[in-house]
DNA sequence: TGTAGCATGTAAGCCGTTACATGATTGA
DNA sequence: TCAATCATGTAACGGCTTACATGCTACA
Protein backbone atom coordinates (compact mmCIF):
# COMPACT_ATOMS: atom_id res chain seq x y z
CA UNK A 1 0.00 0.00 0.00
CA UNK A 2 0.79 3.45 -0.70
CA UNK A 3 3.63 2.35 -3.47
CA UNK A 4 4.93 4.48 -5.78
CA UNK A 5 7.78 6.34 -4.17
CA UNK A 6 10.56 7.18 -7.03
CA UNK A 7 13.33 4.52 -7.14
CA UNK A 8 15.89 7.21 -4.88
CA UNK A 9 13.84 6.55 -2.25
CA UNK A 10 13.91 2.94 -2.36
CA UNK A 11 17.44 3.21 -3.06
CA UNK A 12 18.18 5.27 0.28
CA UNK A 13 15.46 3.55 2.12
CA UNK A 14 17.56 -0.07 1.11
CA UNK A 15 20.65 1.53 2.32
CA UNK A 16 19.68 1.76 5.95
CA UNK A 17 18.35 -2.06 5.65
CA UNK A 18 21.96 -3.21 6.77
CA UNK A 19 21.13 -2.86 10.56
CA UNK A 20 22.35 0.68 11.98
CA UNK A 21 21.08 3.79 12.41
CA UNK A 22 23.33 6.70 10.65
CA UNK A 23 22.30 10.84 10.31
CA UNK A 24 21.27 12.23 6.76
CA UNK A 25 24.81 12.94 6.57
CA UNK A 26 26.15 9.26 7.49
CA UNK A 27 23.58 8.44 5.12
CA UNK A 28 24.66 10.67 2.21
CA UNK A 29 28.22 9.47 2.66
CA UNK A 30 26.93 5.78 2.05
CA UNK A 31 24.98 6.66 -0.84
CA UNK A 32 28.87 8.27 -1.80
CA UNK A 33 30.04 4.68 -1.74
CA UNK A 34 27.47 2.69 -3.00
CA UNK A 35 24.81 4.38 -5.50
CA UNK A 36 27.13 6.86 -6.86
CA UNK A 37 28.50 3.78 -8.88
CA UNK A 38 25.31 2.40 -10.63
CA UNK A 39 22.82 4.22 -9.73
CA UNK A 40 22.83 8.25 -8.36
CA UNK A 41 24.07 9.49 -5.09
CA UNK A 42 21.55 12.22 -4.31
CA UNK A 43 22.86 15.81 -3.57
CA UNK A 44 22.54 16.47 0.08
CA UNK A 45 19.50 18.42 0.14
CA UNK A 46 17.67 15.54 -0.82
CA UNK A 47 18.83 13.16 1.29
CA UNK A 48 17.18 15.21 3.72
CA UNK A 49 14.01 15.64 1.99
CA UNK A 50 13.87 11.61 1.50
CA UNK A 51 14.04 10.93 4.62
CA UNK A 52 11.76 13.50 6.06
CA UNK A 53 9.19 11.60 3.48
CA UNK A 54 10.19 8.43 4.56
CA UNK A 55 9.71 9.40 8.48
CA UNK A 56 6.47 10.64 7.37
CA UNK A 57 5.27 7.20 5.82
CA UNK A 58 6.47 5.48 8.55
CA UNK A 59 9.35 3.55 6.96
CA UNK A 60 11.86 5.03 8.93
CA UNK A 61 11.90 6.53 12.19
CA UNK A 62 13.56 9.44 13.68
CA UNK A 63 15.36 9.15 16.71
CA UNK A 64 16.64 12.84 18.08
CA UNK A 65 20.14 12.17 19.76
CA UNK A 66 20.08 13.49 23.07
CA UNK A 67 23.49 14.70 24.15
CA UNK A 68 22.39 16.35 21.33
CA UNK A 69 24.05 20.20 21.57
CA UNK A 70 21.61 23.13 20.10
CA UNK A 71 21.02 21.68 16.76
CA UNK A 72 19.17 18.31 17.05
CA UNK A 73 21.29 15.40 15.24
CA UNK A 74 18.83 12.82 14.21
CA UNK A 75 19.70 8.80 13.78
CA UNK A 76 17.57 7.43 11.32
CA UNK A 77 16.54 3.95 11.06
CA UNK A 78 14.65 1.16 8.60
CA UNK A 79 10.94 -0.25 11.01
CA UNK A 80 9.84 -3.07 10.30
CA UNK A 81 6.73 -1.64 7.95
CA UNK A 82 9.99 -0.20 6.02
CA UNK A 83 11.35 -3.40 5.17
CA UNK A 84 8.09 -5.04 4.26
CA UNK A 85 7.60 -2.44 1.70
CA UNK A 86 10.95 -2.86 0.68
CA UNK A 87 10.56 -6.26 -0.03
CA UNK A 88 7.12 -5.65 -1.83
CA UNK A 89 8.87 -3.24 -4.02
CA UNK A 90 12.05 -5.52 -4.96
CA UNK A 91 9.24 -8.25 -5.47
CA UNK A 92 6.64 -6.54 -7.31
CA UNK A 93 8.18 -3.30 -9.30
CA UNK A 94 9.17 -3.58 -12.72
CA UNK A 95 12.77 -3.90 -13.64
CA UNK A 96 13.94 -0.94 -15.70
CA UNK A 97 16.78 -1.97 -18.37
CA UNK A 98 19.81 0.49 -17.12
CA UNK A 99 20.17 3.94 -18.51
CA UNK A 100 23.35 5.01 -19.34
CA UNK A 101 24.65 9.10 -20.31
CA UNK A 102 27.87 8.67 -21.35
CA UNK A 103 29.12 12.31 -23.13
CA UNK A 104 32.51 10.26 -24.00
CA UNK A 105 30.30 8.08 -26.35
CA UNK A 106 27.84 10.81 -27.57
CA UNK A 107 31.26 13.19 -28.49
CA UNK A 108 32.58 10.16 -30.08
CA UNK A 109 29.45 9.86 -32.12
CA UNK A 110 30.33 13.49 -33.49
CA UNK A 111 34.21 12.88 -34.17
CA UNK A 112 33.17 14.01 -37.76
CA UNK A 113 33.18 17.86 -36.24
CA UNK A 114 36.36 17.82 -34.84
CA UNK A 115 40.46 17.23 -35.23
CA UNK A 116 41.50 13.44 -34.89
CA UNK A 117 43.73 14.50 -31.90
CA UNK A 118 40.82 16.14 -29.72
CA UNK A 119 39.50 12.74 -30.11
CA UNK A 120 42.09 10.97 -29.09
CA UNK A 121 43.08 13.34 -25.98
CA UNK A 122 39.22 12.63 -24.99
CA UNK A 123 39.67 9.06 -25.02
CA UNK A 124 43.09 9.67 -23.25
CA UNK A 125 41.43 11.72 -20.74
CA UNK A 126 38.67 9.17 -20.04
CA UNK A 127 41.30 6.54 -19.35
CA UNK A 128 42.25 8.26 -16.41
CA UNK A 129 39.46 9.42 -14.95
CA UNK A 130 38.10 5.66 -14.81
CA UNK A 131 41.48 4.59 -13.18
CA UNK A 132 40.48 7.11 -10.39
CA UNK A 133 36.95 5.70 -10.59
CA UNK A 134 38.16 2.22 -10.50
CA UNK A 135 41.08 2.77 -7.78
CA UNK A 136 38.07 4.65 -5.43
CA UNK A 137 35.48 1.58 -6.29
CA UNK A 138 38.22 -0.70 -5.47
CA UNK A 139 38.77 0.57 -1.81
CA UNK A 140 35.34 0.13 -1.23
CA UNK A 141 35.30 -3.45 -2.38
CA UNK A 142 38.55 -3.81 -0.28
CA UNK A 143 36.70 -2.55 2.89
CA UNK A 144 33.45 -5.21 2.41
CA UNK A 145 35.84 -8.03 2.30
CA UNK A 146 36.94 -8.40 5.98
CA UNK A 147 33.69 -7.99 8.01
CA UNK A 148 33.32 -8.37 11.73
CA UNK A 149 30.42 -10.53 13.26
CA UNK A 150 28.21 -11.29 10.27
CA UNK A 151 30.42 -12.15 7.07
CA UNK A 152 27.47 -12.81 4.66
CA UNK A 153 25.95 -9.23 5.60
CA UNK A 154 28.01 -7.59 2.48
CA UNK A 155 27.61 -10.68 0.44
CA UNK A 156 25.13 -8.50 -2.04
CA UNK A 157 27.29 -5.11 -1.97
CA UNK A 158 30.88 -7.30 -2.54
CA UNK A 159 29.10 -8.76 -5.63
CA UNK A 160 27.43 -5.31 -6.86
CA UNK A 161 31.53 -3.92 -6.41
CA UNK A 162 32.98 -6.84 -7.92
CA UNK A 163 30.61 -6.32 -10.97
CA UNK A 164 31.73 -2.18 -11.07
CA UNK A 165 35.16 -3.42 -11.14
CA UNK A 166 34.78 -5.61 -14.14
CA UNK A 167 32.72 -3.03 -15.98
CA UNK A 168 35.24 -0.02 -15.67
CA UNK A 169 37.99 -3.18 -16.66
CA UNK A 170 36.17 -4.11 -19.89
CA UNK A 171 35.42 -0.06 -20.47
CA UNK A 172 39.37 0.42 -20.16
CA UNK A 173 40.45 -1.88 -22.81
CA UNK A 174 37.50 -1.06 -25.38
CA UNK A 175 38.66 3.07 -24.94
CA UNK A 176 42.40 1.22 -25.79
CA UNK A 177 41.00 -0.20 -28.47
CA UNK A 178 38.47 2.97 -30.06
CA UNK A 179 42.19 4.86 -29.49
CA UNK A 180 44.22 2.47 -32.02
CA UNK A 181 40.75 2.60 -33.96
CA UNK A 182 40.76 6.51 -34.06
CA UNK A 183 44.76 7.23 -34.87
CA UNK A 184 45.48 3.96 -37.16
CA UNK A 185 42.19 3.59 -39.41
CA UNK A 186 41.96 5.43 -42.34
CA UNK A 187 45.96 6.50 -41.95
CA UNK A 188 48.00 5.02 -44.92
CA UNK A 189 46.81 1.21 -44.56
CA UNK A 190 49.01 0.51 -46.66
CA UNK A 191 52.07 3.06 -47.77
CA UNK A 192 50.71 4.36 -51.32
CA UNK A 193 52.66 4.22 -54.30
CA UNK B 1 28.63 32.83 -27.10
CA UNK B 2 25.20 32.06 -26.06
CA UNK B 3 26.56 28.70 -24.78
CA UNK B 4 24.37 26.95 -21.90
CA UNK B 5 22.22 24.78 -23.90
CA UNK B 6 21.40 21.06 -21.85
CA UNK B 7 23.48 18.29 -23.48
CA UNK B 8 20.77 16.91 -24.87
CA UNK B 9 20.60 20.00 -27.22
CA UNK B 10 23.45 19.46 -28.71
CA UNK B 11 23.04 15.53 -28.40
CA UNK B 12 19.88 16.44 -31.13
CA UNK B 13 21.80 19.32 -33.32
CA UNK B 14 25.01 16.51 -33.54
CA UNK B 15 22.50 14.66 -35.18
CA UNK B 16 21.52 16.68 -37.86
CA UNK B 17 25.46 17.26 -38.70
CA UNK B 18 25.49 14.52 -41.08
CA UNK B 19 24.52 16.37 -43.87
CA UNK B 20 20.46 15.35 -44.04
CA UNK B 21 17.01 17.71 -43.58
CA UNK B 22 14.71 15.80 -40.80
CA UNK B 23 11.50 15.92 -39.72
CA UNK B 24 10.94 16.11 -35.65
CA UNK B 25 9.41 12.84 -36.15
CA UNK B 26 12.54 11.84 -38.33
CA UNK B 27 14.93 12.97 -35.68
CA UNK B 28 13.22 11.35 -32.78
CA UNK B 29 13.89 7.69 -34.80
CA UNK B 30 17.42 8.66 -35.42
CA UNK B 31 17.54 9.00 -31.85
CA UNK B 32 16.08 6.19 -30.94
CA UNK B 33 18.96 4.49 -32.90
CA UNK B 34 21.78 6.18 -31.62
CA UNK B 35 20.80 8.43 -28.37
CA UNK B 36 18.52 5.42 -27.20
CA UNK B 37 21.94 3.45 -26.47
CA UNK B 38 24.45 5.56 -24.58
CA UNK B 39 22.68 8.78 -23.96
CA UNK B 40 18.79 9.33 -23.27
CA UNK B 41 16.40 9.18 -25.85
CA UNK B 42 13.75 12.45 -25.78
CA UNK B 43 10.20 12.02 -25.91
CA UNK B 44 8.15 13.26 -28.95
CA UNK B 45 7.79 16.53 -26.93
CA UNK B 46 11.15 17.09 -26.20
CA UNK B 47 12.24 16.63 -29.36
CA UNK B 48 9.85 19.22 -30.67
CA UNK B 49 10.88 21.56 -27.97
CA UNK B 50 14.22 21.32 -28.47
CA UNK B 51 13.72 21.87 -31.95
CA UNK B 52 12.05 25.09 -31.86
CA UNK B 53 14.58 26.68 -29.19
CA UNK B 54 17.52 25.83 -31.72
CA UNK B 55 15.73 27.26 -34.37
CA UNK B 56 14.99 30.49 -32.11
CA UNK B 57 19.12 30.60 -31.54
CA UNK B 58 19.83 29.99 -35.08
CA UNK B 59 21.64 26.77 -34.72
CA UNK B 60 19.06 25.04 -37.09
CA UNK B 61 16.76 26.54 -40.00
CA UNK B 62 13.08 25.02 -40.38
CA UNK B 63 11.87 24.89 -44.04
CA UNK B 64 8.15 24.13 -44.54
CA UNK B 65 7.36 21.26 -46.70
CA UNK B 66 5.70 22.75 -49.79
CA UNK B 67 3.44 20.22 -51.15
CA UNK B 68 1.96 20.07 -47.29
CA UNK B 69 -1.24 19.40 -46.87
CA UNK B 70 -3.05 20.82 -44.19
CA UNK B 71 -1.23 20.80 -40.97
CA UNK B 72 2.28 21.89 -42.45
CA UNK B 73 5.15 19.30 -42.20
CA UNK B 74 8.74 21.15 -41.16
CA UNK B 75 11.57 19.84 -42.44
CA UNK B 76 14.98 20.89 -39.94
CA UNK B 77 18.70 21.50 -40.90
CA UNK B 78 21.61 22.76 -39.25
CA UNK B 79 22.91 25.86 -39.73
CA UNK B 80 26.40 26.97 -39.91
CA UNK B 81 26.16 29.10 -36.60
CA UNK B 82 25.15 25.47 -35.67
CA UNK B 83 27.85 24.18 -36.48
CA UNK B 84 30.55 26.23 -34.95
CA UNK B 85 28.15 26.40 -31.87
CA UNK B 86 28.57 22.67 -31.79
CA UNK B 87 32.20 22.54 -32.83
CA UNK B 88 32.91 24.96 -30.00
CA UNK B 89 30.79 22.94 -27.56
CA UNK B 90 32.85 20.16 -28.03
CA UNK B 91 36.24 21.84 -27.93
CA UNK B 92 35.42 23.68 -24.90
CA UNK B 93 32.42 21.89 -22.57
CA UNK B 94 34.11 19.59 -19.63
CA UNK B 95 33.70 16.31 -20.59
CA UNK B 96 32.01 14.36 -17.23
CA UNK B 97 31.99 11.01 -16.42
CA UNK B 98 29.07 8.53 -17.23
CA UNK B 99 26.44 8.41 -15.00
CA UNK B 100 24.40 4.87 -15.00
CA UNK B 101 21.10 4.33 -13.39
CA UNK B 102 21.45 0.53 -13.03
CA UNK B 103 18.10 -0.68 -11.22
CA UNK B 104 19.43 -5.00 -11.74
CA UNK B 105 22.28 -3.72 -9.78
CA UNK B 106 20.37 -1.46 -7.29
CA UNK B 107 18.23 -4.40 -6.58
CA UNK B 108 21.36 -6.72 -6.48
CA UNK B 109 22.56 -4.75 -3.53
CA UNK B 110 19.35 -5.54 -1.63
CA UNK B 111 19.57 -9.54 -2.30
CA UNK B 112 19.57 -10.09 1.52
CA UNK B 113 16.03 -8.85 1.72
CA UNK B 114 14.72 -11.34 -0.65
CA UNK B 115 15.08 -15.09 -1.34
CA UNK B 116 18.08 -15.98 -3.72
CA UNK B 117 15.53 -17.54 -5.92
CA UNK B 118 14.13 -13.91 -6.70
CA UNK B 119 17.44 -12.61 -7.27
CA UNK B 120 18.50 -15.40 -9.80
CA UNK B 121 15.16 -15.01 -11.96
CA UNK B 122 16.07 -11.15 -12.06
CA UNK B 123 19.25 -11.87 -13.28
CA UNK B 124 18.05 -14.17 -15.88
CA UNK B 125 15.61 -11.76 -16.76
CA UNK B 126 18.62 -9.00 -17.47
CA UNK B 127 20.39 -11.33 -19.96
CA UNK B 128 17.21 -11.68 -22.05
CA UNK B 129 16.99 -8.09 -22.01
CA UNK B 130 20.26 -7.51 -22.61
CA UNK B 131 20.04 -9.86 -25.46
CA UNK B 132 17.01 -7.81 -27.39
CA UNK B 133 19.01 -4.67 -26.95
CA UNK B 134 21.87 -6.25 -28.60
CA UNK B 135 19.82 -7.51 -31.03
CA UNK B 136 18.42 -3.88 -31.97
CA UNK B 137 21.49 -2.29 -31.41
CA UNK B 138 23.37 -4.76 -34.18
CA UNK B 139 20.87 -3.94 -36.49
CA UNK B 140 22.14 -0.45 -36.30
CA UNK B 141 25.52 -1.48 -36.74
CA UNK B 142 24.84 -3.71 -39.57
CA UNK B 143 22.94 -0.31 -41.01
CA UNK B 144 26.06 1.53 -40.92
CA UNK B 145 28.22 -1.28 -42.67
CA UNK B 146 27.21 -0.55 -46.04
CA UNK B 147 27.26 3.08 -47.03
CA UNK B 148 26.45 4.41 -50.19
CA UNK B 149 28.35 7.79 -50.98
CA UNK B 150 30.89 8.46 -48.57
CA UNK B 151 32.38 5.48 -46.45
CA UNK B 152 33.41 7.66 -44.10
CA UNK B 153 30.62 9.37 -42.63
CA UNK B 154 29.46 6.75 -40.11
CA UNK B 155 33.06 5.70 -39.04
CA UNK B 156 32.20 7.28 -35.26
CA UNK B 157 28.92 6.23 -35.25
CA UNK B 158 29.88 2.20 -36.22
CA UNK B 159 32.76 3.03 -33.42
CA UNK B 160 30.26 3.91 -30.83
CA UNK B 161 28.12 1.09 -32.16
CA UNK B 162 30.79 -1.29 -31.71
CA UNK B 163 31.68 0.15 -28.35
CA UNK B 164 28.23 -1.12 -27.23
CA UNK B 165 27.49 -4.26 -28.32
CA UNK B 166 31.07 -4.83 -26.54
CA UNK B 167 29.21 -3.60 -23.69
CA UNK B 168 26.56 -6.00 -23.73
CA UNK B 169 28.94 -8.49 -24.12
CA UNK B 170 31.05 -8.06 -21.16
CA UNK B 171 27.73 -7.14 -18.90
CA UNK B 172 25.84 -10.71 -20.27
CA UNK B 173 29.53 -12.63 -19.14
CA UNK B 174 29.30 -10.63 -15.80
CA UNK B 175 26.57 -11.57 -15.04
CA UNK B 176 26.15 -15.26 -15.79
CA UNK B 177 29.11 -15.57 -13.82
CA UNK B 178 27.28 -13.60 -10.85
CA UNK B 179 24.27 -16.36 -11.52
CA UNK B 180 26.80 -18.63 -10.54
CA UNK B 181 27.65 -16.46 -7.65
CA UNK B 182 24.18 -16.73 -6.12
CA UNK B 183 22.96 -19.87 -6.72
CA UNK B 184 26.19 -21.52 -6.03
CA UNK B 185 28.38 -19.70 -3.19
CA UNK B 186 27.31 -20.32 0.07
CA UNK B 187 25.66 -23.68 -0.36
CA UNK B 188 28.00 -25.77 0.86
CA UNK B 189 30.98 -25.52 -0.70
CA UNK B 190 31.88 -28.71 0.55
CA UNK B 191 29.76 -31.73 1.72
CA UNK B 192 29.04 -31.33 5.27
CA UNK B 193 30.11 -34.82 6.79
C1' DT C 1 42.49 31.61 14.22
C1' DG C 2 40.72 29.83 10.61
C1' DT C 3 39.55 25.90 7.71
C1' DA C 4 37.59 21.40 7.03
C1' DG C 5 34.26 18.33 8.32
C1' DC C 6 29.79 17.35 10.70
C1' DA C 7 25.04 18.50 10.58
C1' DT C 8 20.31 20.24 8.91
C1' DG C 9 17.43 22.33 6.21
C1' DT C 10 14.56 25.89 2.48
C1' DA C 11 13.87 28.06 -2.14
C1' DA C 12 14.25 28.47 -6.87
C1' DG C 13 14.52 26.49 -10.90
C1' DC C 14 16.10 23.15 -14.83
C1' DC C 15 15.38 19.12 -17.45
C1' DG C 16 12.58 16.05 -18.99
C1' DT C 17 8.45 13.14 -18.53
C1' DT C 18 3.41 11.79 -19.18
C1' DA C 19 -1.06 13.21 -20.44
C1' DC C 20 -3.67 15.62 -23.46
C1' DA C 21 -5.19 17.53 -28.02
C1' DT C 22 -5.39 17.23 -33.11
C1' DG C 23 -5.35 15.54 -37.61
C1' DA C 24 -3.60 13.38 -42.29
C1' DT C 25 -2.11 9.16 -44.84
C1' DT C 26 -1.47 4.29 -45.74
C1' DG C 27 -2.50 -0.32 -45.88
C1' DA C 28 -4.93 -4.75 -44.03
C1' DT D 1 -13.24 0.83 -41.86
C1' DC D 2 -10.22 0.72 -38.55
C1' DA D 3 -5.56 0.57 -36.83
C1' DA D 4 -0.91 1.98 -37.35
C1' DT D 5 2.14 5.36 -38.61
C1' DC D 6 3.34 10.04 -39.72
C1' DA D 7 3.19 14.56 -37.87
C1' DT D 8 2.99 18.65 -34.47
C1' DG D 9 2.38 20.71 -30.53
C1' DT D 10 0.69 22.50 -25.19
C1' DA D 11 0.09 21.82 -20.08
C1' DA D 12 1.09 20.00 -15.84
C1' DC D 13 4.10 18.34 -12.95
C1' DG D 14 7.88 15.07 -10.96
C1' DG D 15 12.53 14.48 -9.62
C1' DC D 16 16.46 16.28 -8.82
C1' DT D 17 20.02 20.03 -8.77
C1' DT D 18 22.33 24.37 -7.23
C1' DA D 19 22.29 28.23 -4.36
C1' DC D 20 21.40 29.88 -0.08
C1' DA D 21 21.18 29.94 5.10
C1' DT D 22 22.89 28.36 9.65
C1' DG D 23 25.89 26.75 13.17
C1' DC D 24 28.86 23.45 15.92
C1' DT D 25 33.35 20.77 16.64
C1' DA D 26 38.02 19.35 15.93
C1' DC D 27 42.38 20.19 14.62
C1' DA D 28 46.53 22.34 12.39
Amino acid sequence: MSQDLPTTSYALLGLLSFGDRLTGYELKQRSDRTLRFYWVSPAMSQVYTELGRLTERGLVSAHDDTSAPARPTRRYQITATGVRELRDWLGTAPVEFPALKHPIALRLLLGHLVDPHTTQTMLEEYIEALAERRTDLQAVRDSLETNDADPDLFRFPRMVADWGLDYYEGERRMVIELIRRVTGEGMDPSPRS
